[in-house]
RNA sequence: GCCCAGGUAGCUCAGUGGUAGAGCACCUCCUUGGUAAGGAGGAGGUCGUGAGUUCAAUCCUCAUCCUGGGCUCCA
């Protein structure tokens, strides 16, 4: 550093704004090392500079960088010959992909690996950023034999900088934090593979995860909320409360068992209660078609690595891409055959089908994950089938529904990303831009924060997602709504104008929660199990105290059955603690208690389920109307 | 698909080159009970599947199926 070079350091320190949790500082809009030179009028600097302390969310950021540079270090250290390649810092912590000849690294090396970090850590190395020409880094990457780094310099700008630590050296972008004694507690967590620029026809590299914070303390409730997160996973909750399961015979295809398709059903119903509000139709469609369906979509070849195929006996084939029958993967085509079926006049519009018919696509076997991702689903699908001056009213008045669904499942963080045309597509240009307009027009007008993603549209057309998390906060696509101009055109749908003449219907293919299957794995892990009263599986069970109870507990259950409430009675010749504490297992919302005195007087000791609250001794028609105003269904408002 | 880690009773998990164990759940009996586990006994496994090595394989090797973590939040 040249002598009285102006860097953040020495004019936050003239300002006393330096502290020791200081790791950087913000100039601008840009993060700045505290060592680097900064250029400029060091007075205007001074104002425009903010200190970063360890705690803030971008200082995180610098520290888990910082640490996955002292990892590749350690790697480097432990492992001559093994190249370095790329190694940010992530959401909940970071990883540094590298390529080891010898290939992938075991738990007794990450622990190595882990206890050469702390060496490095310990010497307190600071930090320093060095700016090169291109041709001096191409020179020093030569040198070190960094194949990776090389190919993507050819990438970047002039100037390039590298950063130094305790003698070992990256190309980086930087900022760092001063020096590794700031780096004061990680861990590193998972091996695995990961592609070279994560294209599945580049090499496979080593990939080590690990994460970082400011302090021993917050790594240590991060890691506590992990494991709580662990108790939450859907995949733990459906086997121990019984609500799907998976069969050797139909894999990544779940099934549901009673007390899953119960909630499974009533969702349903909830959805068939919202679609008679909101003007839909519900129609039935077969899962198996003849190929030409899906040529006409445009599914063949578009989708058709998704897709299964299917032939009878007296089909003489011998290759998939002969198989006469597809199952399909989305309703759509159907739903579009079937506004062909007649002559459609524009007083019919906006046309809204829904379909709650079960879906198949082939996912590779790496993708599948628990009930979120599955190869047989069923989605809140419907297909709505309107003029091009109705289509911003119908997203408009989706995007309401959809919002006051959440709502209703106390779902709070939604992401909303609008996803534009992909590379593999059908339709022109012109098409996708008006398709892609109207989609951000309703969003914006509506003023919902979100994001574009580019090139992640449908095949046959642009979306808006509604992106929901789960327990372990990865984000998971639920809701959509997707304009289409192309499949009316291939189907060569029309309908007639008030003027006589025939015009063009577009399509809005639509999905409130999404998959059934999905939604349902994200809602387990979002209310732990205990399911909201009116979604419960059993949602009051009437415990007797002994066995000469028993049968008066049946009949109560009965009675509330004939109501229409899930009531079951527990007549094991279990002790009522025991009863309760299996009916709290298993997150029912209600426990009534039912002994001498319930018997005789013919009312129900109830509790339920939040706070173990209970209610006492209360007469029957009071049971009754507790239970019906508590197990009723919410009503998404439009 | 690819990399890595797994697959032992319904569930959660021990275990060993000489054909297997615990807790819970299940069944039977005793107990007739008041708000998160009463007691005793019993039954239950081709150690994922197939092959190989071996006198002998649940254990070692290979293949295969399934499950789990990951596969550009770009130096």
């Amino acid at each position: 550093m040249l002598e009285g070079a102006v860097t953040a350091r020495t004019l936050l320190a003239a300002e006393e704004r330096l502290t020791m949790g200081t790791v950087a500082a913000l100039y601008g809009n840009e993060l700045v090392d505290l060592h680097t030179p900064l250029d400029g009028a060091a007075s205007s600097m001074a104002t425009a500079l903010v200190p970063l302390d360890a705690e803030s969310p971008q200082a995180l950021e610098i520290i888990r960088h910082s640490t996955a540079h002292v990892m590749a270090s350690a790697v480097q250290r432990l492992f001559p010959g093994t190249q370095v390649t790329f190694g940010p810092a992530t959401e909940n912590g970071f990883y540094y992909d590298f390529d080891r000849p010898a290939g992938s690294f075991s738990e007794e090396e990450l622990a190595r690996i882990e206890a050469e970090m702390l060496r490095i850590i310990e010497t307190d190395a600071p930090f320093e950023r060095e700016v090169l020409s291109k041709e001096a880094a191409r020179a020093l990457l030569t040198d070190l034999g960094e194949h990776y780094k090389l190919e993507h310099l050819e990438r970047l700008e002039d100037p390039i900088s590298v950063y130094r630590v305790g003698g070992w050296v990256d190309l980086c972008r930087g900022p760092h934090v001063p020096s590794t004694r700031f780096l004061k507690a990680f861990k590193l967590t998972a091996v695995a593979g990961a592609y070279w620029r994560g294209d599945e026809r580049n090499p496979m590299l080593q990939r080590i995860y690990g994460t970082a914070f400011p302090s021993a303390k917050s790594l240590r409730i991060h890691l506590q909320q992990l494991e709580l997160a662990k108790a939450r996973d859907h995949r733990k909750l459906g086997r121990e409360l019984e609500l799907f399961a998976f069969l050797d015979s139909a894999p990544a295809s779940p099934v549901f068992l009673p007390r899953g398709a119960t909630v499974y059903s009533e969702l349903v119903n909830y959805l068939r209660g919202l679609y008679l509000r909101d003007g839909y139709t519900e129609v039935m469609t077969p899962e198996l078609f003849d190929r030409k369906l899906f040529e006409t979509s445009g599914h063949l070849p578009s989708y058709a690595d998704n897709m299964y195929f299917g032939m009878t006996r007296d089909d003489k084939v011998e290759n998939v891409d002969d198989a006469r029958l597809c199952l399909k993967p989305m309703n759509c085509p159907a739903h579009a055959a079937i506004y062909g079926l007649k002559r459609r006049s524009y007083r019919e519009l906006p046309l809204r089908l829904a379909d709650f018919g079960r879906l198949h696509r082939y996912e590779r076997s790496g993708v599948v994950h628990g009930i979120t991702r599955v190869r047989s689903f069923c989605q809140d699908d419907g297909h709505i089938f309107c003029t091009q001056e109705q289509g911003a009213g119908e997203i408009s008045r989706f995007i309401d529904l959809v919002t006051a669904v959440y709502r209703d499942f106390a779902f709070s963080e939604m992401r909303v990303i609008v996803a534009t045309r992909p590379d593999k597509r059908i339709g022109s240009d012109d098409v996708w831009e008006a398709a892609e307009r109207m989609l951000l027009d309703s969003v914006i007008a509506k003023g919902i924060a979100h994001e574009v993603a580019e090139g992640e549209g449908a095949f046959y057309g642009p979306k808006i997602e509604f992106h929901l998390k789960d327990a372990l906060s990865r984000s998971w696509q639920l809701g959509t709504i997707q304009a289409d101009f192309n499949l009316p055109e291939r189907f060569d749908l029309t309908y007639v104008g008030a003027d006589n003449l025939p015009h063009r219907p577009i399509m809005l293919h639509r999905a409130l929660l999404g998959s059934l299957e999905r939604f349902l794995g994200v809602l387990i892990e979002h209310c732990g199990g205990a399911f909201p009263a009116w979604l419960a599986p059993e949602q009051i069970v009437i415990a007797s105290v002994a066995a000469p109870f028993a049968e008066a507990a049946e009949a109560r259950a009965q009675a509330l059955r004939t109501l229409g409430i899930r009531a079951i009675a527990d007549s094991s010749d279990n002790k009522l603690g025991a009863k309760i504490r299996s009916a709290r297992l298993l997150r029912v919302p209600f426990i009534g208690v039912l002994g001498e005195q319930e018997a005789q007087g013919g009312g129900l000791s109830l509790r339920r389920r939040e706070e173990g609250k209970d209610l006492g001794l209360l007469p029957w028609d009071t049971v009754v109307s507790t239970l019906q105003s508590a197990l009723a269904p919410p009503s998404a408002t439009v």
